[in-house]
Formats: structure tokens, C-alpha cells, sequence
DNA sequence: TAAGTATCCTACAAAATTGGTAGGAATTTA
DNA sequence: TAAATTCCTACCAATTTTGTAGGATACTTA
């Protein structure tokens, strides 16, 4: 499951998609509309933009923006910044891949399946973007 | 990414699977030959078998035994007993679900998507059984 | 029925992770 | 220089994970 920290990311970068093209957005109006706890917010934000997703500016008008267009931001790619590998092995990750001991990799079964069901997995996380997420919520009259 | 004792108990049902039909299997020489902690693996157990997906028989003689054919074991299955929810977001699993405040269904876009992914990894979890991993594991000469 | 064998139950606890807070430093604008 | 805003370092409480300890319970055999 996603880490709270990680849903977390998922607002804040839809409600920088929204406004994609308007200007830096300030943490604290992120903060306030989303419902996300200030100081742990700025956390998530410094990753994103150190993981070069966000720019940020600071003093008056300052915030945060996209860096790129919603449209070339992948699920995947958010969920590995903040929540760590898709994969539900360490052995099968492509980001953060690790050995397991005690296994051959040439002949563990269960290597095999969860490659399958990882590669299920990514074919949609990288598909999505965020301009899928903001393009499914419905605007209620 | 599925805990440790999840990993444990794939490997302890694999090891049963191997001996299906042979009898009762003990504890013991699934800790030793698989190299698991002999007291985890005891309550990793007994949660499979109040799942119903082990018998088990005291005293000599005694050990686990699968229930059903190794064929009829889904990965989805052992997962979602040891591990939990195989959705990322509790609003989009099957067997836990959990109602996210702060978000309408029907319009939250993210829930969308987790949906699809969601489908995409347990076409192949349910799929796949305990026989596919054994299958999977090439004998060496 | 007693001894031996093996699972089952309850409780505890160290280590790691998660979720968050505090306070101030650095930078930009006016 | 003052105000606004991000950035950095450090800390901390709650929860989850990964076990361990010790004995109770049940079954088998003699």
C-alpha cells in the first residue's frame, strides 16, 4: 500500500497540475486546500524537487511549480520518488533492486511470478500521468 | 513490497507444495531447510491454517499439510492472508476496504487509475498458483 | 496411563518505519 | 532592511515488523 506521505504526494502534485501555467503555487495554499499537515508537506515538496519534478522559487511570489507538463509525469515515477519500488520484491525491482539471499536467481519460482505481476503492474503506473488523475475528477455543478 | 514474513511463508508453502501427498510436514524441518526462524515460522503457520489454506496434526508423526492441490492456491490468496491489501490505496481494495476521507469517489481521479493498476496486478495474482512456482523452480544437475 | 512429540497460545520486546513537529538558515522581492 | 517564502537539520511519538520465551494442548505409541 501507499504510504500516507505518498498520497500526500499525489494531491499536492494534482493541485500543481490544475494550475500548470499559473505561476508558483505557495506550500501553505497547498496545504490549506488539501488538507496536508504543513511542515510535513514541505518535506514532500523538497523531495520532489530534488528528484527534479518540481522548480521552486522563494520570497514573495514565490512557491512551487511542475517542471514539466502533467501529461509527461508518470504514476510510477511519483510513487518511486516518494513511497520506494513498485516491485513486490527487492529481487525483481528495477529501481531499487537488491539480491536476495539463499535464492538462485535462475531457478526461483517465485521470482518469476512476481516479474510477471510487476510488469502488469508498471504497463499502467507508466502509462497514467498526472493529467489522467486531474482529467478524472469530475467537476460537480 | 510484501514483508519479510511474507516471503517466509511463499517459501513454506512452496516447500509443502513440493510435498504434497506425502503427509504431514513439521514445522522443524521446514525452519531448517528453508532457514527460517523456527518460532516465526510457527505463528506464520498457524495464521495459514486458521485461513484454511493449511491442516495441521499434533503430536508424532504430525506437521502441515495443504489443503487443497497446490493448483488451487492462488498467490492473491497467501498475499492478502500474511500480507494485507494488494490495492495501493484502501479505497480501491477488494477485501480491506477503507472509505479515504476527504475525497469523493465518484469524482477522485486518483482512485481511478488505482483501480485499473489494481486490476492489472491481480489478473496475474489470482492466476498464478503455488504449482506455477514450483514449476517454476529448474531442477539443477 | 505415562512418555514423548509436535502444534498452539499468550505475552513480550527490540528494531525499523511512518508520520509529524520545531526552529531557524538561506534566498528573493519590494 | 523588512517581509515572505523555501530549505535544512534535528528530533520525536506512534505504529509496524521481526522476532523470542515459555508453557498449554493434543496426539501417538508403548
Amino acid at each position: 500500500m501507499l504510504s500516507k506521505k505518498t498520497q500526500y504526494a499525489f494531491r499536492a502534485l494534482a493541485h500543481l497540475a490544475l494550475q500548470y501555467g499559473n505561476g508558483p503555487v505557495r506550500i501553505s495554499s497547498i496545504s490549506i486546500e488539501q488538507k496536508i499537515p504543513l511542515k510535513f508537506l514541505e518535506n514532500i515538496l523538497v523531495e520532489l524537487k530534488n528528484a527534479g519534478m518540481l522548480e521552486s522559487k522563494k520570497g514573495k511570489g514565490g512557491g512551487y511549480v511542475l517542471k514539466t507538463s502533467p501529461k509527461k509525469i508518470n504514476l510510477a515515477t511519483i510513487i518511486r520518488i516518494i513511497n520506494g519500488p513498485i516491485a513486490l520484491l527487492p529481487c525483481v525491482s528495477l529501481n531499487f533492486y537488491e539480491k536476495c539471499k539463499d535464492c538462485d536467481e535462475r531457478t526461483c519460482g517465485m521470482r518469476k511470478m512476481m516479474l510477471i505481476a510487476r510488469d502488469a503492474t508498471l504497463k499502467v503506473l507508466e502509462k497514467k500521468t498526472l493529467d489522467d488523475i486531474i482529467k478524472g475528477e469530475i467537476i460537480q455543478e
